[in-house]
DNA sequence: AAGTGGTCTAGACCACATC
DNA sequence: ATGTGGTCTAGACCACTTG
């Protein structure tokens, strides 16, 4: 039987939870598959069932499990798509998937704020992607995207051409790493004068500027990235309770 | 004991949340008041304490109430602050509590859009405010309102100047309306003549919008509101899982 | 001390998915 | 049929707040 750390004033399931995400945080069970069941997991630890229940509840919660009745409870994937493009709305039909295309791909030493980002030492190298993004054959938003070495080494070599329209699922195939949440912070500026031109747009035109750091489930973050969108396509909406 | 309609596939917890929900919003425990202790709601619904407990929790997820360890369970008050500013990020001192100017106060025809909005028929009058928020000194936010009218009369009459700084305690003071819940969207525009002119930058500066619709308990739309800052100072972090 | 919500238990039974 | 998660019960005990 497993027995869990408990800190005063910290409930039973609470550490359970904890005791759990270790685990996971760990590899001990792989994004996408099954952890033990309930029953199981509680006659390990030697709690009631009601107990572990609620600490898996917390860590569903949290998005760290996901549960299926009837199946079994699952470590989460990453984050399925790339929904930048929930920011915005651009006229064409909404049901036609968008479109990538690699503009560049360089191995260049990380900006001072990327490299604070991701761990890395500043100045050390990192892999940088410029990215189109098209919905219905029109170019939509632009994207700079900066990503940490030894990781991402697989992405450095090979066919861009070849890799389809989303990055994610192509982070968890050819890297190993997988996305688990993103922190999005939306700003407003103005193109350059290259950026206009690959958005085709005016010059100084306004953009909105969404700039997300991506982390994977040990809170590592993996990705770097800014992409602008006209503003006048830009539109978001906030529930508050 | 109150029994309650169980619709087949619904848990029982859920239609008990129903039911106190019900109660809630038909004004039986007024914001801000406690309901029955727990004991007390599982016995005259004749369910067990485990039970209740979970309905009241999910009303209290939901937003509709607050649970207090050792005091209570109570009906959540409106809305505390106006957080509009948490869009913003001006220079000044962010310690400093934003001023309000009252700029218009008129009687009018509801637009289209607003009257829908309000579900008051279009074109009958509503009340509609232009209003100044200033930090540091300084113009920030030109805001246009629209509250419906029998419910809002009170604040059609008296001195505007007299009014304090945020509007929703103001509603639930003067009027009994309590802002419970708000829906923003935002976009990007450029500034009128007359709205650079209040908020001192040149006519055709680029802006954000938000406009707000808020809610009261009932789910009525009890206020139409769009705000307007400098997109510069625009700012907003979103996290996703 | 009394009343409130929060935690934990042990067990029964139900609903869903799979073989 | 079996195994999974979801619901519900009845009760004990703990932690916090108030008079």
């Amino acid at each position: 039987m497993r027995l869990v750390d408990t800190e005063p004033g910290q409930s039973r399931y609470a550490a359970l939870a904890s005791a759990m995400r270790a685990r996971i945080v760990a590899g001990e069970w792989p994004p996408g598959s099954a952890i033990p069941a309930e029953q199981t997991l509680a006659a390990e630890h030697g709690v009631a069932l009601g107990t572990m229940r609620r600490a898996l509840d917390l860590l569903a919660e949290q998005g760290l499990l996901e549960r299926v009745h009837g199946r079994g409870t699952f470590v989460r994937q990453g984050l399925s798509g790339a929904p930048m493009l929930r920011f915005f709305r651009f006229g064409a039909d909404e049901r036609e998937a968008p479109r990538s295309r690699i503009l560049a791909r360089d191995v260049l030493a990380a900006p001072a704020e990327v490299a604070r980002a991701l761990a890395c030492g500043p100045g050390e190298p990192a892999l940088r992607l410029k990215r189109l993004r098209s919905v219905g054959g029109q170019p939509a938003l632009l994207e700079e995207i900066w990503l940490p070495l030894p990781a991402f080494q697989a992405l450095a070599d090979g066919d861009a051409a070849a890799w389809g329209d989303l990055l994610y699922p192509l982070y968890a195939e050819r890297c190993g790493v997988h996305v688990h949440r993103a922190v999005d912070t939306i700003g407003f500026g103005n193109l350059g004068a290259a950026q206009a031109r690959a958005l085709q747009l005016p010059a100084g035109h306004p953009c909105a500027r969404v700039q997300r750091q991506a982390y994977d489930l040990a809170g590592r973050c993996v990705e770097w990235r800014t992409t602008r969108g006209d503003a006048h396509a830009f539109h978001y909406t906030v529930s508050i309770t």
